[in-house]
DNA sequence: CAAATGAATCTTTTT
DNA sequence: GATTCATTTG
């Protein structure tokens, strides 16, 4: 048990071993972190220290559970488990519930979820009279989040000039009476948000010192991972837990702050020196994961930014190929490119397709790389966008279990009070919603009052609104009782929702019943072990946990090799050894969403930098030069990033499918166009050149979809020219007039066959 | 009241 | 393209 220490560097070692009184691990990329938290949590609980005196925080579930195996090999299932470890979300969680008289909350609180949070403030502005065109839900939520992130209540919101004038610049200037509002609502509705999950423990900690006292004592030890994306809510509750015993390590890298739109203020670990005088500073240098050549692009990447805490990062590795940059001249050809590289590379270099990954920057990338991979009958996982929990008839089941724990929840109401149809149309409900606002209580409690029939609903109505309610009360008696998968069942079978998805026979209907097959298996598997652990196995526990789950953690079949497709951001902590950046263009890397401000442009590098750090063995970088964007195709421009890479690391691969017969066909005008008064009335000019297509010629045949597989398959016309390749690209159908064009997606490029979409043939003009 | 169609709008990243 | 909103139709 003891010489686990051999397998850490010198460094990592000193990093472990100084287990007492303020650390800072400043720890660069592939530098063994994780393995550092995981030792130094081992060789505290070697050294005697309680498990439950240790309190780790990381900013994923699944860094959470992995770490926690980790100590589990090295110390014991049963010790590793009696840590406190997990997200700062799901940590804090836990406490409020134990803790729920004091926070006014009661302790079976449901967590809303942002489309939750967005419902409310819905209701809230149709309360107010406000139209959802002059407040988008989006951005208020975003405000809310972000004084809360700040530790700013409402009254204090009122006050803040700063806030104040930024509303009023953007004219949404009554935020502070919605922000007030929705915090009312959620005290209602016995609801947090995940805001709240930390504004509401460090209330806690405030106005309840014996209770901080408690768990200051508790908390001997206190690790935090990722610590660079902190926000302010997350950094006081560190700082006050660790008042105490100062024995307080917290782990990250300047450089792979990438969360400031979450409130992670990057100051926490700049200032750490200036909470902890006494503190001590590790850095952890040498990289671990990648070859030479990707560290030092990656350095040559960072380089570009301002503000850093100074550290040399270096890798001892071979020096490993160049950074491959390919150019497509399409979205849909990059999709091509990259997955035929793939399983190319695949061959070559006999590898798993587990070793693949492909970052984007936003997830709406990932289509096109999936049709590319299903038609190449490649396995593949997808991470992020639609995660199981926010499916729809996921959500829906959901709603029924959050009724049944906690009926006073007015989104999950909302969301279930007419699903399956029941005859509760959008009058009711809006009628419903106006006399619990106008009595300010909840539509639970409108329901369940003895004078709801004399709101002047009719009789049928009351009679609907009656058997709902009844079955709902019938939920909430049970649901203490039964076990939670009992419960689970009861309520699908009961709410009609499983007849409701067998009405459905079509390929989506099918999918709906397997997922939420697969939610039952999930509670099943959740009440058994519970059980066999001899511990609470209700509905509300159940609930408990999954509701800060996210779908990193559920994937459960990894028996199956597929590559990886995940924003950059999930990517964060990830390591793969063949790694591809992809849409690496302007106008989507760096987002033009992040403004173009210093900070934020310095943001989207660090982001770009953890990218490339992300690979052990190579890195791809692709960029397309027209891609289909919000309905319409544009012509976009390399990113500004390639040009931070040192040349010497890169080489760009043209390897493109129609190179030299199609690319570089629309140039830019050379120099910008100077603005003249005179012209203003003429034809603005094109802001791309169009060199001649060369002469029409066929190129491919255009099937009727359904069809396209047997051999009786419609022929519905040639492809006799393209204007560009690409999904939904325009083209020219042979035999008809110039003016008649058609929408047609890209099938297979090696063939240059085309699979038209039937139904989406629509005529142009 | 519900389903179906059509038009309009919007698009980062996530616990 | 995808989602949401408004209108029409049964």
């Amino acid at each position: 048990m003891q010489n686990f220490l051999d397998q850490l560097s010198d460094a990592q070692k000193s990093a472990t071993l100084s287990t007492d009184g303020p650390t800072l691990i400043i720890a660069g990329a592939g530098s063994g972190k994780t393995r550092v938290l995981t030792y130094r949590i081992a060789y505290l609980l070697s050294k005697g220290v309680a498990p439950w005196n240790i309190l780790a925080l990381t900013f994923t579930n699944k860094a959470a559970r992995e770490m926690k195996e980790r100590i589990a090999a090295i110390v014991g299932k049963e010790r590793a488990s009696r840590l406190w470890m997990g997200t700062f979300h799901s940590v804090f969680a836990r406490i409020l519930r134990v803790e729920a008289e004091k926070t006014g909350f009661p302790s079976n609180f449901t967590i809303y979820d942002s489309a939750d949070s967005k419902s409310l403030i819905k209701s809230i502005l149709n309360e107010m009279g406000i139209k959802e065109k002059e407040y988008k839900p989006a951005t208020i939520l975003s405000r809310i989040s972000s004084a809360k992130n700040d530790l700013v209540l409402p009254v204090a919101y009122a006050r803040d000039q700063k806030r104040l004038a930024a509303d009023a610049a953007s004219r949404v200037s009554k935020i502070y009476e919605i922000y007030s509002r929705y915090m009312k609502a959620c005290v209602k509705a016995g609801a947090m948000d995940f805001d709240d999950l930390l504004l509401n423990t460090n209330l806690l900690f405030r106005d309840y010192p014996e209770v901080l006292a408690k768990y200051q004592q508790q908390f001997g030890y206190i690790l935090v991972d990722e610590y660079q994306d902190t926000n302010f809510s997350q950094y006081l509750i560190i700082r006050k837990l660790a008042e105490l015993h100062h024995n307080v390590c917290v782990v990250g890298d300047d450089a792979q702050s990438i969360y400031s739109f979450r409130g992670a203020k990057i100051e926490n670990i700049l200032n750490f020196r200036n909470d902890y005088p006494d503190y001590k500073l590790f850095k952890l240098e040498q990289n671990y994961r990648s070859t030479q050549t990707i560290v030092n692009a990656a350095n040559s990447i960072i380089s570009n930014n301002k503000g850093q805490i100074q550290k040399v990062v270096f890798s001892e590795k071979e020096k490993g190929e160049k950074i491959r940059v390919f150019q497509a001249y399409s979205d849909v050809e990059e999709g091509y490119l990259v997955v035929n590289d793939i399983s190319a590379k695949k061959i070559s270099d006999n590898s798993s397709y587990t070793d693949y990954a492909i970052l984007y920057r936003t997830n709406a990338q990932s289509r096109i790389f999936e049709e590319a991979f299903r038609r190449n009958s490649i396995p593949y996982r997808i991470y992020g966008g639609l995660s199981f929990y926010q499916r729809k008839e996921i959500k829906d089941v959901l709603a029924y279990m959050r009724m049944a724990v906690n009926p006073k929840d007015g989104e999950a109401l909302k969301r279930i009070i007419n699903y399956p149809a029941r005859g509760i149309g959008k009058t009711t409900i809006d009628r419903l919603e106006a006399s619990a606002a106008h009595n300010d209580i909840t539509i639970w409690e409108v329901l369940t009052h003895p004078a709801l029939a004399t709101i002047g609903f009719n009789s049928g109505t009351v009679r609907k609104l009656g058997e709902f309610t009844r079955m709902i009360r019938e939920f909430v008696a049970k649901s203490p009782d039964l076990d939670a998968f009992k419960m689970t069942t009861e309520i699908v079978a009961r709410s009609g929702i499983l007849k409701e998805l067998h009405l459905d026979s079509s390929v989506e209907g099918r999918t709906r019943i397997e997922n939420v097959d697969e939610l039952l298996n999930g509670v099943r598997e959740f009440a058994d072990e519970r059980r066999e652990a001899g511990e609470a196995d209700s509905l509300a526990h159940f609930l408990e946990e999954v509701s800060l789950l996210t779908d990193h953690d559920s994937d459960n079949d990894e028996e199956v090799e597929r590559v990886t497709l995940m924003t950059i951001h999930s990517a964060k902590g990830l390591e793969f050894p063949y790694v591809y950046i992809v849409g690496v263009e302007e106008g989507t890397f760096p987002s033009p969403m992040s403004g173009g401000s210093p900070q934020s442009l310095e943001e989207e590098r660090r982001l770009f930098y953890v990218a490339v750090t992300r690979a052990e063995q190579s890195v791809t970088i692709s960029y397309a030069k027209s891609r289909f964007k919000n309905g319409e195709h544009n012509f976009v421009n390399p990113s500004r990033f390639l040009r931070d890479i040192d040349k010497k690391y890169i080489t760009t691969v043209d390897t493109g499918l129609f190179a030299g017969q199609t690319k570089d066909r629309w140039t830019a005008p050379k120099e910008k166009p100077r603005f003249d008064f005179s012209k203003l009335a003429e034809e603005p000019k094109p802001r791309f050149q169009r060199t001649p297509a060369p002469k029409p010629r066929v190129v491919g045949e255009l099937f009727d979809e359904e069809q396209l597989s047997g051999s009786d398959r419609v022929k519905l016309g040639t492809l006799v020219e393209h204007e560009r390749f690409g999904r939904g690209e325009v083209i020219a159908l042979e035999g008809q007039p110039p003016n008649v064009k058609a929408h047609v997606s890209f099938e297979n490029a090696g063939t240059k066959q085309l699979l038209l979409k039937f139904a989406k043939l629509k005529i142009l003009n």
